[in-house]
DNA sequence: CTGAAAGCGCTTACAG
DNA sequence: CTGAAAGCGCTTACAG
């Protein structure tokens, strides 16, 4: 009494109103909590009459479970995050959709981190910024090395996406990259072509996929007993179309200009058909073109996009498939590194067939 | 004792060691759990030298905050929903991608849904599937209608995006569909075409945007004097690429074809360019050709594609924003509805132009 | 098949 | 500035 607050009875705001738990539920069903869990749960061992009541009174109420309740009772929340460096690169964005169709056949829902690709976010995903929230992360780093996430202290289970990171500090699902390339090249090869560019070399350490793919294209001018010339090789910073788009441009300036380049994804593959087009040389007659990831930009282009097709929904899969178990703690020890098919899809960049 | 079971003793597995809570760094530190909130919290009163043992302590133990308990507690996650047909339709991807980064200036992430556009998908979220998970809703529904919404019983608070539902149920972020119809029509009729077409017109109830956007390329014809010639209107199933293909190969095939179209979208833009091109017509000197989205794709296709470019930045702002006021019950009582600026980007689908 | 009760790990009045 | 304790809404042994 007498104190300053006193004259302001604590009045319950509108929005106050308590929620409604499973215990107003089960007094107006007129059973215990436990009862009201089971039905809410779906467990067998509860009479149909009461299952019936039960279920009028959650109706009644409107009754919703508290998830933070039921997952710090269950130690888990039924969430897990992808990682990737952004959702409008297409190639990430067809792989969230099938990543989130097959997390929620296992029941799970997908919170989504960009790391833009920078180094500080990735290592802030991988130390788990929202550890605590999830229940396992797919990765798909790109500044991260090998020794970086071999130091984690997060013990949150992992899959790996991406070729950036080998042999081992989690379990990873990848295409074979170096026979996929080759395979590219030597489609373009069997063309008849003989000065066969690629388009996305990279130099930094952050360049693993770069480098795989790169060692795919000289293993194929090698079995076509082609000589390698580096000159043919054009490095990007990005693998954006930009980049893809000026590394066209400096081919064409060279003295002696490519007839064929096998870029190394889909966007540098699109970057350097607009550089070519602009500047009058037909594809595929003067430059065939093949890319990598089999994006649906390529498929509506024109010309249409010869190019690698990975197995993206078979990649979601496992990737989910691999975090399930690793979390539900039946997988085995050490880590898995799982190869997910691809196949060359060709089409008019190199043919000039029209589509049917 | 008998039973088949009890030759196996409780035996906790290796990952059963328990979680560090913040009892086990206040023991450490030798201070109290509400010291170590207070620091794990950011607050004020405590000593510099108490923090920096607490902090010591947190370290060495790898202690992570509970955030299941602590949203239980707090009565609120940190989480907001992104509900969208599809995560790999360009305009929603780079909308994701903006409004994750939104939303993580106000500490908040994002959990994505992909409806299908299925009206029982949509209506889960709507009744909320994930109510219990989430503090908000930023929603682009394509099969609901106003007053599926008005009869939702969820109060969890929602932002709507898109066309398909006005007046009110709830806060709605929104371009002027109309003006900048009739904008990008009255852009081509400037060009001196006379046939203008319209591809991506709906009938059905779930063609809002195919309404609006129809009403404006109305109102240009109206304001040049144009006829409005119920031929050159093509109706679509979807707004995908493959239909406005389809579309403009209808077109095409009238007895007097159109000199010029408006799509209601850059996929259906990207589809007829396609058809355009195969068929061997010139874009833009025989068909000029604008879209609306302003996707990243028709930046660098050949012809670039002239398009309505909604700002995508301010929607995901004013959205998140929206919603935040929501949230925290700041919010002024009634729905708002907020038009987000767009501006016509001419690009060579109806110039010509290169670009430099 | 059902009930009463403990406890998941936090935050936050309430006292000091 | 700090401590002891209640309680958020669930799930789940433990009894019956």
């Amino acid at each position: 009494m007498g104190e300053p607050t006193a004259a302001t009875p604590p009045e319950p705001s509108p929005d106050d109103r308590r929620r409604v738990g499973l215990k107003d539920v089960a007094r107006l069903a007129g059973v215990s909590v436990k009862t009201v869990s089971n039905v809410v749960n779906g467990y067998v061992h509860v009479t149909p009459k009461t299952r019936a009541r039960v279920e009028r009174a959650i109706k009644e109420l409107n009754y919703r479970p508290n998830l933070s309740a039921r997952n710090l009772r269950r130690g888990r929340s039924g969430i897990i995050a992808l990682a990737v460096p952004e959702l409008d690169i297409p190639y990430f964005a067809e792989l969230a959709r099938l990543i989130v169709a097959a997390a929620e056949e296992h029941g799970l829902t997908v919170l989504i981190d960009q790391t833009g690709g920078s180094r500080h976010r990735e290592q802030q995903v991988a130390e788990g910024i929202r550890d605590q929230l999830i229940d396992g992360l797919i990765f798909s780093p790109l500044a991260l090395t090998a020794d970086d996430l071999s130091a984690r202290t997060d013990d949150t289970p992992m899959v790996l996406l991406g070729e950036r990171i080998h042999n081992g500090p989690a379990d990873h699902v990848v295409v074979h990259n170096v026979a996929a390339a080759k395979e590219a090249t030597l489609h373009l090869i069997a063309l008849g072509r003989r000065r066969v560019a690629a388009i996305g070399a990279q130099d930094d350490a952050a360049g693993e996929t770069a480098r795989l793919r790169l060692a795919g294209y000289r293993a194929a001018l090698a079995e076509a007993g082609l000589p390698f010339d580096e000159g043919l090789v054009a490095p990007v910073a990005a693998y954006h179309r930009a980049d893809g788009a000026a590394a066209m441009a400096r081919l064409l300036d060279l003295a002696e200009p490519p007839d064929a380049v096998f870029c190394f994804n889909d966007l540098l593959a699109l970057g350097a058909l607009r550089t070519l087009l602009e500047r009058g040389h037909e594809v595929p007659a003067e430059v065939a073109l093949a890319g990598f990831d089999d994006i649906e930009d390529g498929r509506y282009g024109t010309p249409t996009l010869t190019t690698v097709s990975p197995d993206k929904r078979e990649i979601a899969r496992q990737a989910v498939a691999l975090l399930v178990e690793r979390m539900s703690g039946t997988a085995r020890r050490g880590t898995r590194e799982i190869y997910v098919d691809h196949r060359l899809v060709i089409r008019e960049s190199t043919t000039g067939r029209k589509i049917p």
